[in-house]
DNA sequence: TATGAATGAGAGTTCATTCAT
DNA sequence: AATGAATGAACTCTCATTCAT
């Protein structure tokens, strides 16, 4: 992070804060009310500052919700990186914590700040671009939880017949689940028991035995 | 069906098919395009009518995207509704099946037709008042699906300890992540095997016996 | 005005008929909503008519203001006709008599329907060829009441130095003014004080002696 | 005046001077060719500027001329407000002087630009509202001239027995006559003698002596 | 003849973007 | 570098008028 700031004069480093609290001041207010309920003018207002001067730092509207999309999903993609080492698991048990781990942290981005949901449930409706990468965004999650299973299975804590890509579509399916059902009832408590009652039909099923 | 159309006058009758052709052009331009690059001269334009003659069926943009949402809606619960009948089945073998007509009929309805996949994906960010009709509808398929459960569980054949309604969630996440992963890579084989992934799942869970 | 009636088949009987219930209900929403504001639906809906009967009648939206004023118009300088006749008097207490019929048949026709007044004031913003009309008619009254001031100028009953034409102006702003207070405070009894002040100041002025 | 634009930047002067423009240019306009004919486009033309500019000076078309209105009136009321000080006038030639100069200050106003009485002549027909806002304006003249009435018969000048209120109405009619006479024949002689039969009527009458 | 469905010119209004200051 | 005044493309919506039925 410091690596960022060194090095730089303080007119850029004053450029890139403001930059910062555009796309602060972006995301929250396309959270808000929606990208197309957004004007320039909104961002600018919310910062203080001359919505011509919003053009010195981002080409046009579509730019600057592009900056806040990227981030946001950065961020996500971050925090579960930090608890991304399939490698380093070795039994159910392990891989069971682990699962509670990630949605310990998925939780926490998407409680924490329902602007993200927010965020990203609207980004869709923004353009055919944006819905694609909606998309794109929760096709790249499944090669994640793909890698968890194949190193699974191969070790033998897992099924041997899991068909491992379809089935990591499903439980992101139902991580993505728990994010809507998060947006109608952030209840802590609440999340709790619908991460409890994912890892219960993932690990065994509701098949009575 | 045909008793909507009796006792119609002709013109009556001509009306009503504009009505519903104007609802169509409307899907599948917010459908394609979203709504907000969607004009009503579009719509009008598609059909080959003037586009005060949009005005004469519908209040306005709002009220279209309204029908065309609600129509589209129905038209997924009514087939869902076909296959809904949790007091019909009574062993775990029939609920399996069950689940496998009710996932071929999804699948029929947002692999036959792209659009509304797609028309749903976009209506998030149409405005405030749609999202939370996206969520309603998210939440209204919850005690649904709960609905099964509970009978599964009193007949026994499902696990005694389900937390029912997260459980449900869970499994509609499930479903809903099938239909995002089925706009990506519609080919029927593709939905087919995250289908069975997630009666695989549902069923057995994914841990090694 | 059987006469017009007479001769007729009963089609062309229907027809006048229609034509005098379009006229009235136009009269009516010009007067009530004003000009602009009135649409040829809102006309047609008070008959109960379609709207596009109207235009088997009338040319278009102008043609049926124009009627409307022409027949308003009419009906005034036909009430003042009958009072009219510079001739019959001989005396200055004729006179008086004489004004205070024309000032009772100004107030009938004015105070018992309030349309008429309401109708010509914002007739002026119809268009540019509307308010010249207005102009017109204003004008139009100087030469009928300037007659009688000639007359009696040449009677000897009123003052021999009278600037008949602009003397004639003035008297009927009286009356105007009149009509235009008699909009906010219909009261007869107020409408009487005022038509006397009129007489007063027209006979005597208003200076002491 | 010069208070106005003191202490202001340039720019600040600069947004003035165009909010003026644009006053004048929709005072033209509405006066030329009426309220419903005139659009913002044909303001923005008149001024050379894009019609969207008109839109950060004012609310809406309704916004312009309320403004127009109001300041039109405001003109007449403060040019009549130099001349108006019943108590000041103490014989009946003052106030017959009085009279004239008030007469003269009106003609101004409304010889000098025809544009004046166009505009509150069509007001009328902008819609409801304006229409009570003119007759509110004629109201409004009524104490006015009664006041000058009050104090002549109070000090001797005038009738005693004058009905006060009602013939300040019936003067106000001479007046708003003279007004409409003017827009036809706005030929200063032609004004000057109809200003002098009002005269001659209020104080001696048209009576022979 | 009566109807009202269809039409499109045209109006008001918004707002992303530009650019002179 | 910051500003916000200016701009006009673009959009929604209305309604007088036409014309096929």
């Amino acid at each position: 992070m410091t690596a960022t700031t060194e090095g730089l004069t303080r007119l850029e480093r004053r450029k890139a804060e403001t930059r910062r609290e555009i796309i602060d001041a972006a995301f929250t207010c396309f959270a808000e009310q929606g990208y197309h309920a957004t004007g320039i003018a909104d961002i600018a207002a919310r910062l203080g500052i001359g919505h011509g001067t919003f053009y010195r730092y981002f080409e046009n509207k579509r730019d600057i919700v592009e900056h806040v999309i990227t981030e946001t999903v950065e961020r996500i993609v971050d925090a579960l990186g930090e608890e991304n080492a399939p490698e380093a698991v070795t039994t159910l048990e392990g891989y069971r914590a682990q699962t509670e781990r990630i949605g310990a942290a998925l939780a926490r981005i998407f409680s924490d700040d329902p602007r993200v949901p927010q965020l990203l449930l609207s980004a869709a409706g923004i353009d055919d671009a944006m819905r694609e990468r909606m998309l794109d965004l929760f096709d790249t999650t499944t090669p994640l939880t793909a890698a968890y299973l194949e190193h699974g299975v191969r070790l033998g804590y897992l099924r041997p017949d899991l068909d491992v890509e379809p089935t990591a579509q499903a439980i992101n399916g139902m991580i993505l689940g728990s994010v809507l059902a998060g947006l109608r009832d952030p209840a802590p408590e609440r999340q709790a028991r619908l991460s409890a009652a994912i890892r219960a039909v993932m690990y065994d099923g509701i098949a009575a035995r």
